[in-house]
Formats: structure tokens, sequence, C-alpha cells
DNA sequence: GTCTATATTTCGATAGAC
DNA sequence: GTCTATCGAAATATAGAC
């Protein structure tokens, strides 16, 4: 009789095994990078052999995709409130402050693209180059529009760099600082820089 | 009769293969990542082949470590001027401030460590753990630093950051501003941040 | 100092049994 | 849904000629 696909892990969640391939995966891209994860070593963290993720998913790459999935939504609805217009840094400013708790409430998600852009920008361009309307190409838009002052858009930029900064590059400085507490300071840096 | 060790190039400058080897590595590492630059890439750019490279390299991570020894250098005359005591808002703000002309002269190298964090952990790890004092083990620490409180390390990370954003974050965007002008925008930034 | 040739390993992916 | 077995490709690295 063959294995369930879906366990119940320690707090009674059910969890489907696509997801935990997805949550095993989402591990170590961050830790080792995902050119150094092989797929062998998710397949034995689970349990089972290499050939078994081939019935989940089509491909290692496709791995990585569904979990750029995961940003792809609430880069969405950052980015509607954009628009097309000359971006003003007070709507920049409204926008990363609404953006700060999604980035804590996602750290891994951001972190993972952090470490390992290369990867994705090969995704992207073997990905049949269908508009990848993502959040790095919207933000590479705003930052070259030159209806806006230069200066404003270096300022939108370092607000962006100053909570990526905050949040990843103090490695696990500020893991144990509650989330509220942490992002209330974010937003007071991005104010700093901004207002 | 062997091909010459050295070459001049455009500009006059004699250049050792050496050198020209770290070069192009530097571009590729950058452009492909680490993991997904092969030897033979490199050689082929250069007009000979994968097997010459390890006549001036013992390894593909002997080059990476080349190039980050690069990084190495002005990082410690940075960290030097922070010592051994609690930093302050001040001391950080003049550290940032210094480093932003260096950021600026050095870009490729600070993008190369950016775009392949997971590489040098993985040359760290190995690196007979020698206590590996570079730039992110010292930021690190003062992050970690319970005798500052904690909004002012906050604020530390976010400026770094902010420098950070402004130069990669933006991807093309602000390569053709020169570098003076960007480097006071920047150094403005960071005093709204730390002052 | 650069070459050819090859050893060795590892990985992603497929086929087919159960 | 997971297994075993295997393929083919590509990479790092080595040995030795020139």
């Amino acid at each position: 009789m063959p294995r369930a696909t879906a366990t119940i892990d320690e707090v009674g969640a059910v969890t489907s095994t696509r997801d935990r391939i997805l949550d095993v995966a989402l591990d170590l891209f961050i830790e080792k990078g995902y050119d150094k994860t092989s797929l062998r070593e998710i397949a034995e963290i689970l349990g089972f052999t290499k050939a078994a993720l081939y019935y989940h998913f089509e491909s290692k790459g496709d791995i990585l995709m569904a979990l750029h999935l995961r940003l792809h939504e609430f880069g969405r609805e950052a980015l509607l409130t954009l628009g097309t217009d000359a971006v003003t840094l007070e709507r920049w400013h409204a926008m990363i402050d609404d953006m700060v708790d999604q980035m804590l409430a996602n750290r891994k998600i951001f972190l993972l693209h952090e470490r390992n852009q290369a990867a994705f920008e090969d995704l992207h361009r073997k990905e049949h180059e269908e508009d990848h309307d993502d959040m790095h190409a919207a933000f590479s838009r705003v930052f070259s529009d030159s209806r806006v002052a230069l200066g404003d858009r270096v300022r939108m930029a370092s607000a962006f760099g100053a909570v990526m900064g905050g949040l990843f590059l103090s490695g696990e400085a500020f893991i144990d600082v509650p989330t509220e507490q942490l992002g209330d300071l974010l937003r007071d840096a991005i104010r700093r820089l901004l207002v």
C-alpha cells in the first residue's frame, strides 16, 4: 500500500507532500544556494528518493518557480498602488510602509530571492520571456523613470534597501526581535528617508 | 614558443594573465553566478583551454578566494575605525560615509559578494575556519552588540542597506550617474538615517 | 605557459516495476 | 506515490606532452 500523500505535522496541520517538498527546498535553497542543493538531498530529508520528486514537479527549476510564485502574489498587490504615473516620494513611502509587514511575515521568501538572484534570472530567461512583470522589473522601471528627479529615485531605492538591510544583511542579529517592534523600527527608518 | 604571460591592453597597461583571469571571472561570476560559470567558459574567453587555468590557480574556489581578498583589504581599514568599543551612531555614520566612495569605486566586487553569498559561505566553511574576520562577520558583531540600543542597531543596518540599495538593487538604473553625484545622494540618505 | 586526453564525480532526468 | 536502475551531459581536476 502506497504511503499517503499528506501527513499531519506537530501542530496538527495537514500538509501535502508537494508543500513539504517546497518547505524543505526553501530552507536548503536559502542555506546552501539553489545550485549547490541537489534533488537527492531534498528527497533524502523527506525520506524518499530523488525520482519521487518528479511525480510532483517536472524539473528542479519547476520547484524554484513554485517558490517564486509565492512572492509574485503580494508583489502584484503592492505594485497596483503604483500604477503607471510618475511615482512620488509619498506614494512610494505608502507602498513600502505597507510592504514592511508583508516582508516580515515572509522573510524566507525574500531571503530566497536575495540569495539566488542569478538562479531566478536564469529561470526568467528560459521561461519564454513572458513579460516577467515581477517586483524586480517594476522597481527597475521606477528607478529609471526620468520623469522623477534623480535624487528622489535614489532615495526610493535606498528606502527599500534600508528595509532589506534591517531584515537580512544583519544575519541572525534581529531574529529574536518581535516582528511588531522590528516593523516599527524599519518604518521609522524609511520615514527618515522619504519624508 | 609559448605565449607571453603578460599582455598590453588598450590603454597600454601591463596585465598579467592571472589578473586577466580574475577580471573575466569577476564579470562572469556577477552575470551568471559562480556556480553556473564553468572554467571552460572563462578559459575560452581568454583564448586558451580549461586546463591552463590550473597553472595559475589551484582550483575554482581559489579564483573566488582571490577575488574575495580584494574586498578584504579595504574592509580592514574601515573596521579598524570601529574597534571593540560599543559603536555609536556617530562612529557608524563616519565609517559608512567614508565607505561610500570605496563602494562606488569597487562596485563590481561588492556586487560579486551580494550575488554569490552562498558560494562565499561555502568557501569560508571549507577554508579551515580561520576566524573569517571579514566585513560580514564584523557587521554581524555590531548588530548583535547588546550594549547598543536595538533601535540604533537597526538604523545602522538600514543605513548600510540603503547604500547597497542605491548601488545595486536598482539594477542598471543609476549606471550613468556620475559617481560623485551618486555618492553625494547616498551620503545624504545615510545622514537622514543616522543623524 | 598552454596543450591534449582522460579520470572521476555528480547531477538532472527518464523508464518502468510495484 | 514511491521505488530501482540507468542514461547522458557537464563539471572539476589530473597527467603528461610540448
